[in-house]
RNA sequence: GGGUGAUUAGCUCAGUUGGUUAGAGCGCUACCUUGACAUGGUAGAGGUCACUAGUUCGAAUCUAGUAUCACCCACCA
């Protein structure tokens, strides 16, 4: 053996899968480029392009097991698509995220009681690049501990210059294209970070209110009143209209009269509109246009006018003696002043749903401002059609339910905040407040034919940039030209992502490809699952369920962690998870680790060093009708594991994949094939033909190394290491996993090799049940059908032997002992002597169970054969498989049934 | 109010086009430190596939309905 051979230093040790993490980290690979995707090779037809754009994590989380899921699904994606021999390229990022960042660095000011207008526009957004200088990063370097295979040298931030670019050259194109407007509007307001947001950012949520029954007094006669229902009394201040159906009989008579507004004391109409629900609480509507959105409509249709309560921290701005009091206290205050004042008829409680704002988590103020908008429906159009056609697919396919509802009931996308931190809006107003929309202020100042302008204050949603991010990330910059990265990668492939995120940024990125280059950005859409903990939460940081991935790497190791989230989630379900959950897949790591090490135990007995090794191992490729049995059993079953394992990747069913290998390496490579090996090795006389049989193994682990590798990343790359000394620059991460190969399977060995199963688990069986201590080696004779079955289990009598601990005679026509027990596979009749060793009820027992286990089968399957109508319809193979299976069961029910008989 | 999904072993979940004696992991029971692995091996117990009807020769699988749970969407104050 050679003295540097990585097989003794490294295989001879425990798994320890932090060593082989660091060893195989994305530190190492970078260094040799070999996640960098090149576009030559896509425009020079040498490779098929294959990419995937990261869903850019928010700068200002940390890891969750969410980011787990969904990366390491991106990572087996680009990883297998590697290893297919495509050109792979993920093109990862980070965001701005407005909101989160400005409110992140707006609190660190405040503990040095600093608000962000203390320091101006200037120096504030100075010190929110400072701190995504110090944080922005983390949460790569995060991920990056996953093993993701990304092209860091593409790494992209929103706010970087080509992508900043873009975003004003797009707007410009919308607002020239007329699908940009500004307009004054009822939008929701957070009182909070003192901005407009879009729908997509409100949560409702369902909660009870008090329900507040209010007199208005009639203006003509003050003894009569009209009553309304509301949640709101606060906003009664800001009242410019009671309103009724025009067809609710109770109050037609009122229809153009006055009412007065307590504690206001202010006259208003009472009109009709059909927007009022004659069955809904009293069916007269208090309107109030600054503080309501349906209200507003009304108002705008009867040309009411508007008086505005509520500011903007959602204080009270009112003239009635509650200026400056919060939105809520003001509610209270007012109900009890109406009681006072004898007002209120009834308090109800009410359910409804509530507004909240997404980042802030306080209730949402709709508030009348001017604020920029893109119409929507020439945008969705084409969207929707992109994915009804198929030209987009979703997996699963039944989110394009909840994307058609949307799109077709698409609302205009408010895309003002009134934020610092973001993509200034490119927008100048003259003296006048004539607007300008331009590229810069130089282009401004032609069109306005002024220099003296000022620029919106308002910077754009996030979500605006984001939308661009399948061509920003190819560093289109919003223009016609199009670079060689963007010919060879756009569109891109896959998109995995959440789909709590399907309106927000999916559904705007398909419009956007589609309207700026005329394609759709990805052509398919893989939506995660969503994790919760055991007892089904969601995970979240004030509950406390959230664990730590980076613990639980530590604790499990990161193959481990990435083995069972994606053997956990199944397509499209939620997955429940809990880090003990992650001992699955540590075992896993472990049962391959040890049996790397038994291959090359082996290997480093029978062959020199590892240069002998290397040279045969390199040539070896024999037919499968040169192999043996059970490396022809063997192979079957891996070019069976593969065909499925090429499936589930078509399919996007990845749980599927991990299922595949998991049972593939652990029962029939453990647990069956080197265990068949260690006897024929032992039973081997030439040396060659041992090394040829550890030669077969190790080329079947490589191969299932290879197809894992997509998964566990690091312990496959460190035993690939070993098997043969490779270049420094090598990795088996751009090794090709074969496809199936027909012509490697052999039904023949399959179905002996499995014949030889029962038997072996049979005789264990009776052993285990009867009680025969596993060091006594048992006698074994058996009956067997067929002169053919005879030989072939003559043949292989030695696995039974040393698999069941059995010494094994047969024959046909042998009979059955006295004192023995009975088994019966396929009509072939397995006997256990153990003289004196058979406790005879034990035996008895066991029998019974077993002619009553296979009694029913037989009567199960005459009833089914005894159906005429089973026979007439049923297909010819499945008629005549049930007759095969009837047949057998027969055989053995007869058989059980006769040893029965003899012990009594 | 509309929509989507779930309901299979004690627990967590697979089960692809209807034809299996319904599977896995964990847990449980018994035995085993046998030369890769006790983070392991062997064997075993454990299920009317939520309920009801229907389609079919045949249903965990298809259809309809019921129940429970979860999520999403929606401008009745």
């Amino acid at each position: 053996m050679s003295e540097e051979s990585l097989v003794s230093k490294n295989l001879d040790k425990t798994y320890d899968p932090k060593r082989v993490e660091q060893t195989w980290s994305a530190d190492h690979w970078n260094a040799f480029g070999l996640y960098h995707a090149h576009s030559e090779n896509v425009l020079n037809h040498k490779k098929e392009p294959y990419t995937i754009l990261m869903p850019p994590p928010n700068v200002t989380g940390s890891l969750t097991i969410g980011h787990v899921l969904n990366h390491t699904i991106q990572d087996i994606f680009i990883r297998y698509n590697r290893m297919m021999q495509k050109e792979a390229l993920w093109l990862p990022g980070t965001d701005h995220a407005g909101i989160a960042t400005q409110t992140v660095v707006e609190k660190k000011l405040r503990k040095q009681k600093l608000s962000r207008y203390d320091l101006g526009r200037e120096k504030f957004l100075d010190e929110v690049w400072s701190w995504r200088e110090q944080y922005g990063s983390l949460i790569l370097q995060q991920l990056q501990r996953l093993g993701i295979s990304c092209d860091w040298r593409r790494n992209l931030f929103t706010m970087d210059e080509s992508a900043s670019e873009a975003v004003i050259n797009v707007f410009v194109k919308l607002y020239r294209d007329g699908l940009i407007y500004k307009g004054k509007r009822i939008i929701n307001w957070c009182p909070v970070s003192h901005t407009a947001l879009s729908d997509e950012e409100v949560i409702m949520k369902t909660q009870v209110d008090p329900l507040t029954y209010v007199r208005y007094a009639l203006a003509d006669q003050p003894e009569k009143y009209i009553t309304i229902a509301t949640v709101r009394p606060e906003t009664i201040l800001a009242d410019v209209a009671i309103a009724v159906n025009p067809n609710d009989d109770r109050y037609k008579a009122l229809i153009g009269k006055e009412a007065i507004v307590p504690i206001a004391n202010r006259r208003v109409p009472i009109i009709a509109d059909d927007y009022v629900e004659i069955e809904f609480g009293t069916g007269a509507l208090k309107i109030t246009p600054a503080h309501d959105p349906n209200d507003y409509a009304v108002a705008q249709r009867h040309n009411l006018p508007i008086i505005s309560v509520i500011g903007q921290s959602g204080e009270m701005t009112d003239e009635f003696g509650y200026k400056g009091m919060d939105r809520f206290d003001a509610r209270n205050k007012i109900t009890d002043d109406l009681q006072a004042m004898n007002a209120i008829e009834k308090i109800e409680d009410y359910e409804h749903n509530v507004g909240y704002s997404e980042r802030a988590g306080v209730v949402v103020e709709p508030f009348l401002s001017e604020q920029w908008f893109v119409k929507m429906k020439t945008l969705a159009e084409p969207a929707l059609k992109a994915v009804e056609d198929g030209k987009i697919k979703f997996h699963p396919a039944r989110w394009i339910n909840t994307y058609r509802h949307w799109m077709g009931n698409i609302q205009d996308w408010c895309i003002s905040r009134q934020l610092w931190w973001g993509h200034r809006i490119p927008a100048w107003y003259d003296k006048d407040g004539n607007i300008f929309v331009a590229h810069n202020e130089a282009e401004a100042r032609e069109l306005a034919c002024t220099d003296e302008l000022t620029q919106d204050n308002d910077v754009l949603d996030t979500w605006f940039s984001s939308w661009l991010w399948p061509m920003t990330t190819l560093r289109w910059k919003g223009d016609g030209d199009c670079n060689d990265d963007f010919k060879a990668f756009y569109p891109t492939s896959t998109l995995v992502t959440g789909p709590d995120i399907i309106f927000f940024w999916v559904a705007r990125m398909i419009m956007a490809g589609l309207y700026f280059k005329g394609d759709v950005p990805f052509r398919d859409v893989y939506f995660t699952s969503i994790i919760r903990d055991m007892k089904g939460r969601k995970l979240s940081k004030s509950l406390g369920n959230s664990p730590d991935p980076l613990a639980v790497m530590d604790q499990y190791g990161t193959d481990a962690l990435r083995f069972t989230v994606i053997y956990l989630a199944p397509l499209g379900q939620d997955v429940l998870f809990g880090a003990e959950k992650c001992e699955q897949g540590r075992n896993f790591a472990t049962k391959i680790w040890n049996a790397a090490r038994f291959l090359f135990m082996n290997r480093n007995e029978v062959f020199a060093d590892d240069e002998e090794f290397g040279n045969m191992y390199v040539d070896f490729s024999p037919e499968i009708s040169a192999l043996g049995l059970v490396d022809r059993w063997m192979l079957t079953k891996l070019n069976q594991m593969l065909d499925s394992y090429h499936k589930a990747h078509k399919q996007f069913r990845v749980n599927d994949i991990t299922k595949q290998l998991y049972e593939f390496i652990w029962s029939d490579f453990c647990d069956w094939y080197l265990e068949l090996m260690k006897v024929s090795l032992q039973n081997c006389a030439e040396e060659t033909e041992k090394k040829q049989q550890i030669l077969r193994a190790v080329q079947v682990f490589e191969t299932a190394l290879k197809a894992l590798h997509p998964v566990m990343p690091f312990i496959t790359e460190e035993i690939w290491q070993t098997i043969v000394q490779r270049q420094k620059e090598e990795s088996i991460s751009c090794a090709a996993i074969p496809y199936s190969d027909p012509n490697g399977i052999d039904e023949n060995a399959l179905e002996t090799i499995e014949f030889l199963k029962k038997i072996i688990t049979e005789c264990r069986s009776v052993r285990s049940v009867l009680g025969v201590p596993p060091s006594t080696i048992s006698k074994v004779r058996i009956n067997a059908f067929s002169e053919e079955k005879a030989a072939l289990i003559q043949e292989n009598a030695i696995y039974i032997e040393r698999l069941a601990r059995s010494e094994v005679e047969v024959g046909v026509g042998m009979e059955k002992p006295k004192a023995s027990a009975g088994a019966v596979v396929e009509g072939n009749e397995i006997y256990i002597l153990l003289e004196g060793l058979i406790d005879l009820d034990k035996e008895k027992a066991r029998l019974e169970k077993e002619i009553q286990k296979v009694g029913g089968y037989v009567k199960q399957l005459e009833g089914k054969l005894g159906n005429e109508k089973f026979i007439a319809n049923a297909p010819k193979e499945v008629v005549e498989g049930e007759r095969e299976k009837l047949k057998a069961a027969r055989l053995n029910l007869e058989k059980l049934t006769g040893n029965l008989e003899s012990l009594k």
